[in-house]
DNA sequence: CTGAAAGCGCTTACAG
DNA sequence: CTGAAAGCGCTTACAG
């Protein structure tokens, strides 16, 4: 790779003015002679050129891309959301630059500062914890345009777009308890992020005697086969298990299937993300449905400045065989 | 956000030159007196200063950042394929910027086109398409340091860092047999991806009558499920399965398990990729054993200078309960 | 040890 | 319709 071809280069080769190149190529400026924007375009072609993103963004101001920062891309609620945020910004030449924190506030300490090596005009992130995250994310709040998604740093003057918690909670224990279950237990993560701490807050205010909180370290699959374990080995177990994981209750499921037990019969078990996955396992589970668009949506339009306040969004049951009464 | 802070509101602020300023943060020159050191440190802090990333890339014609393009982030493999390049990157201050495909040729192309817009010093990628890539691909390499990982696109001129897939079949196929199984199914993808290709050609080869190909559109646990439906309404069931992706081999176990069939027992299950996946399922899935790290490092060597050819790496059988004899 | 100046590669207001 | 010139915000060779 010789030094890179450049837009003079272009210019010289088509025997037109640098300013007429970029016209031609930008696409900006419609009024050139059709015979001078050919011959840049043939330049173009015959020298292999590519617009340098660098002295584009500085001249810009402006890069067309968005970073998001999310705990772990191996988690399918997180893959979807790239997903999503893919389709929406691909269909207007836009796109988004996914960074993993590995669910490590270290991690996410270190990527933030980095920040500034990469060019995106706005970064949405997903804290890994509600205390740790805060520092690093108001750091970053103060010079650039920061929207928090799925979860909140505590005290950070972002805007927040993401499920209400608590609703969700509420929502899933009266369906089970409609389906005559009593026993049931909350399998979440540590409660680490403002999301599990809500989901616990709320779980232990509405569920009565014999409902327990049980918390693994991590949103994995491992966590839901330890998590069945722990259940199969205590003393009571419970009639109805709350994942608040799609891959957590992935774990559970493959787990009490291969020691014999029946879901729904045994045990029922919902789930919380809505990701393509808890509708193809079998049997499906039930599911808050997804929010990912609306979080999507509305996440945009802040960054594009159409919105200008965060968004609780409500969350609504999707019955699949899994809690079948 | 008021207008952005410069090096010159830096310099200004601290009563030095930009030049001064410049070589305090960027920490190049230590050749500063200690005072002016700390008048600009004061002063970055005070007015929240933060380098221009564009400008920065402008100047030094690098950016530390690489971009990893592949056909699904929700593919565990894939997640953990990312989750590496950004372990390996992140110790050394550089960074991975993940692009998703979404198993398209037409998301794809799009996305390389579009390549032109991000700042980065190279770009790794797992092409979607034996053929239907390679176009978007070599256009690519002509101005792009490229390198292709895990997948090849065809007679594209880019060095490739890959598994030996057709032995990594084999090994497994004769593993199999070793445990008297007899009749064993391939389940893949559609072969698409060279890697589907060479894996199909290699087991037509070393399997012999009674074994068959069975043919998923995508790797996902759905299919997974599906194939399990398909085997189970066969005429004559297998009494081993490969899979060739964890989350498939995820899906296939889940459902077998609900149907009442017991792996191994009464079939055999192995899988392709190495994943964390494989090792959490009750039972666990002997596989081949993960080459992420050597695809990383060999990749990451190549984009370095410091190797200049691809690499084919050799797989090795990890054994667990899932094909017990 | 410090700073004025050049230049990375673009885009666009301005003048013609 | 076209081009010369300025400037986006950095870093560094050069001169002192």
């Amino acid at each position: 790779m010789a030094r890179r071809v450049s837009l003079k280069d272009v210019a010289t080769a088509a025997g037109v003015s640098p300013t007429t190149a970029s016209r031609v190529l930008s696409g900006v400026d419609r009024n050139v002679a059709p015979e001078l924007a050919e011959r840049v375009q043939a330049a173009t072609v015959e020298l292999g050129y590519r617009v340098n993103a660098a002295a584009r963004a500085l001249r810009l101001q402006t890069t067309g891309s968005i970073a998001l920062v999310v705990p772990s891309v191996a988690n399918p609620y997180y893959a979807e959301l790239v997903a999503s945020y893919s389709r929406h910004l691909d269909a207007e030449g836009r796109r988004v630059v996914t960074f993993d924190t590995n669910d490590s506030v270290e991690s996410e300490r270190r990527q933030l500062a980095d920040m500034d090596r990469v060019m995106v005009d706005a970064v949405l992130i997903a804290p890994v914890d509600h205390e740790g995250s805060a520092p690093a994310i108001a750091a970053l709040a103060a010079t650039h345009a920061v929207v928090q998604v799925d979860r909140i740093a505590a005290g950070v003057d972002a805007p927040a777009v993401r499920l209400d918690n608590a609703a969700g909670i509420r929502l899933l224990v009266e369906h089970l308890r409609e389906g005559g279950r009593e026993r049931i237990v909350l399998v979440d993560a540590e409660p680490r992020s403002s999301a599990s701490r809500e989901r616990a807050e709320a779980f232990r205010e509405v569920a009565g005697l014999g409902c327990t909180v049980l918390q693994m370290p991590t949103f994995s699959m491992h966590s839901g086969t330890e998590a069945a374990r722990i259940l199969r080995e205590s003393a009571d177990m419970p009639d109805a298990v709350i994942c608040t994981a799609d891959v957590v209750s992935l774990g559970l499921l493959t787990a009490f299937q291969h020691a014999g037990l029946r879901v729904p019969q045994d045990i029922a078990l919902a789930t919380f993300d809505g990701t393509a996955l808890s509708g193809v396992t079998s049997p499906g589970l039930t599911t808050l449905d997804s929010v990912v668009d609306e979080i999507v949506r509305a996440s945009l339009e802040i960054v594009d400045g159409t919105r200008t306040t965060g968004l609780l969004v409500t969350p609504r049951v999707l019955v699949r065989e899994s809690t079948g009464h």
